[in-house]
DNA sequence: CATATGTCCTGAGAGC
DNA sequence: TGCTCTCAGGACATAT
């Protein structure tokens, strides 16, 4: 999303912003639009960059305005999949050119927020745990080895590790070979290792095929085209099918804090139950 | 305090 | 065909 609106966004003056008359309930926006509309007008749009699963325009004036798209937001710097979930409309001109970006949202969880440089700087220091890109194994380790919580519970914690999405995060532990029910606190140096590995090697891999369009098509990127990931999932949405690493487990779907989580059984053998881990003495 | 569950939203798809 | 019901998953509020 970021790199599909920076080359349209970025260095660009903020004309105008407006809402765009919706049937449906309004998007979270603070402070309210009309208030962000006035503050921002006549802004440069100094950059565009990714804060874990959100998008961040730093303004000339140091303000931020962050959009957090969830599942269903989308900025499009073309025409959008319909008109009637169009909720924002940004007028830009870079140069002597007049461009327009859009937030789109179907199911309206999308947020738009107007932070100052200090509530920037909370979120990004407080509130947000580390992004997963170029995150060493043993920070893996010192993160989640701090908590008792299933894995695919734990990487879905913003506060911990921020950016890993439910769908990711299946795939992630796939890929480094590791049962989502496994308690964060017993896994061992090579599967941080691993984990680390798998984190990079899946997210890098879906950012370069530009994310996952689901089957309710609803994810496209900055110029309304599918992302092309979905075609890589090895098994998100592939419960009942033989997995396509090993070509003999069938893949499985189980809930893990109401959310859907797929593995393969083979690829990822559960947890011995009477694995040893070092306890205290006498325990 | 740490972890677990409930809530919001719309559209798609299932079942009858 | 048209209705009701369930589910999808972001973050955050509330409960245990």
């Amino acid at each position: 999303m970021v790199r599909g609106i920076r080359p349209h966004v970025e260095r660009g003056r903020i004309v105008a912003l407006r809402a765009v008359p919706c049937r449906y309930r309004p998007l979270t926006i603070s402070p309210p639009l009309p208030q962000i509309a006035r503050r921002i007008r006549g802004e440069r749009v100094e950059a565009v960059r990714r804060l874990a699963k959100r998008v961040v325009l730093r303004l000339s004036s140091g303000e931020a305005l962050v959009i957090e798209p969830r599942m269903t937001g989308l900025l499009l710097i073309t025409d959008p999949p319909d008109r009637e979930h169009l909720r924002v409309e940004w007028e830009l001109r870079r140069g002597r050119r007049t461009g327009r970006l859009w937030f789109w949202d179907r199911r309206g969880l999308g947020t738009l927020r107007l932070l100052s440089p200090s509530e920037l700087h909370d979120l990004e220091e407080c509130r947000l745990g580390c992004d997963p890109l170029g995150l060493s194994a043993e920070r893996w380790e010192e993160l989640l080895s701090t908590v008792r919580r299933p894995v695919k519970v734990a990487l879905l914690d913003q506060s911990l590790i921020a950016g890993i999405g439910n769908l990711y995060a299946s795939e992630i532990l796939h890929a480094a070979g590791i049962h989502p029910a496994h308690r964060t606190d017993r896994l061992t140096p090579p599967q941080f290792i691993r984990l680390q590995t798998a984190a990079e090697t899946v997210l890098q891999t879906a950012i370069a095929y530009e994310g996952s369009t689901l089957s309710d098509g609803t994810y496209r990127n900055a110029l309304n085209q599918n992302g092309g990931y979905q075609n890589a999932h090895r098994v998100y949405d592939r419960a009942g099918q033989t997995c396509p690493t090993c070509r003999r487990g069938v893949i499985r779907r189980i809930v893990q804090a109401q959310r859907s989580t797929f593995y393969c059984p083979v690829c990822q053998r559960p947890p011995r139950p009477g694995a040893a881990h070092v306890g205290r003495a006498g325990a």
